[in-house]
DNA sequence: CAGCATTTGTACGTATGTATC
DNA sequence: GGATACATACGTACAAATGCT
C-alpha cells in the first residue's frame, strides 16, 4: 500500500511497487502498465505523481512507452558480443537527447563507447551490445 | 531564443540551450546553474518546465543537483581501468534507485556489469570505471 | 541563538495537444 | 466521430535543508 505520510516520497513507492512486479514477473516483458489515470484512480493520488513515478522506471529503463498506446515493461534486445580490439577502451555513459534520436535508443538506455588506440570512438546501445576480450 | 510555437517542446529547447551552454564550457564543472526560479523568469516560462529541463539534464548524467544548495555542472570523476578476465562479459544498464543508493551512485551514471564465466557478477559505477582487455 | 531568504522536492489541480483505436 | 492515453505547460501550495543576518 501507498502510504502518503510515510518517509519516502508517494511516487517512489509507486515506481518502487511497479517495479517489483516487474522483477517479480508479474507483468511480464511486453506487457502493459495499467493506464496513467487507473494508476491514479487505484491508489488515490494525482496523475502528476503516476507520471514521476513511471518517469522513474522510464529512466531505468524499465519500461518504455509507445505513445499513446500505452507503457509497457521493455523486452530484452537479442545482444551481440564485440571483442575489444588491441589498445581499446570500453566505457559507459547516458546519450544525450540527440544521440538518442540518431541511435533510436530507447529511454534509460545507456551507450557504450569503444576508444580505440588512435583516438576514434565508436557508440553502441548498450541494451544490444556486450563487450568481451579476445 | 525559446519559441513556444516551435516544433520542439519547450522544456526541450532549454535543456538544449543548458547542454550547448556546457559543452561549450559557459557553464564550467562545478559551476551551479542558474536558479529554477531565475531560469523561468529569464525565459518567461514557468518552473515546472524548467525542472523538466533539468530533469533532462540530469538523467543524462550532465549536472547534479545539491540539494537544496543548487544545480551543478557534474564534475569528471578520476578513472580506473579493469582489465577484463578470461571469458567475463561486460554490459551497461542503468541501476535501479536501490543500487544508485548502495553505490552512491549520481543521476545519469550508468553502472557496468562484469559477468564471470561461472554467472558471478560485478557492478561498477560507469563514470570512475572504464574497461580493457589483457 | 532565532529568524529569514533561497533553493530544490513533492503533490495537487487544470487545460490543451496529438496520436491511436 | 468519439474514446482513450500519453505529452506539454501552466498554476498553486507546502516541505525540507542550507546559509546568512
Amino acid at each position: 500500500m501507498i502510504d502518503p505520510s510515510a518517509d519516502r516520497a508517494v511516487f517512489r513507492q509507486l515506481a518502487d511497487l511497479l517495479r517489483s512486479q516487474i522483477e517479480g514477473g508479474e507483468l511480464a516483458p511486453g506487457e502493459p502498465l495499467p493506464s496513467e489515470l487507473r494508476l491514479a484512480q487505484e491508489h488515490g493520488i494525482s496523475r502528476t505523481t503516476v507520471r514521476q513515478a513511471i518517469g522513474q522506471l522510464r529512466t531505468e529503463g524499465l519500461v518504455t512507452v509507445d505513445r499513446p498506446r500505452g507503457t509497457f515493461v521493455r523486452v530484452p534486445e537479442p545482444v551481440e558480443v564485440i571483442t575489444l580490439g588491441r589498445g581499446e577502451l570500453a566505457s559507459a555513459r547516458m546519450p544525450t537527447d540527440a544521440e538518442r534520436r540518431t541511435y533510436r535508443l530507447g529511454e534509460g538506455v545507456p551507450v557504450i563507447v569503444i576508444t580505440a588506440a588512435d583516438g576514434s570512438t565508436a557508440v553502441h546501445p548498450a541494451d544490444r551490445v556486450q563487450v568481451t576480450r579476445p
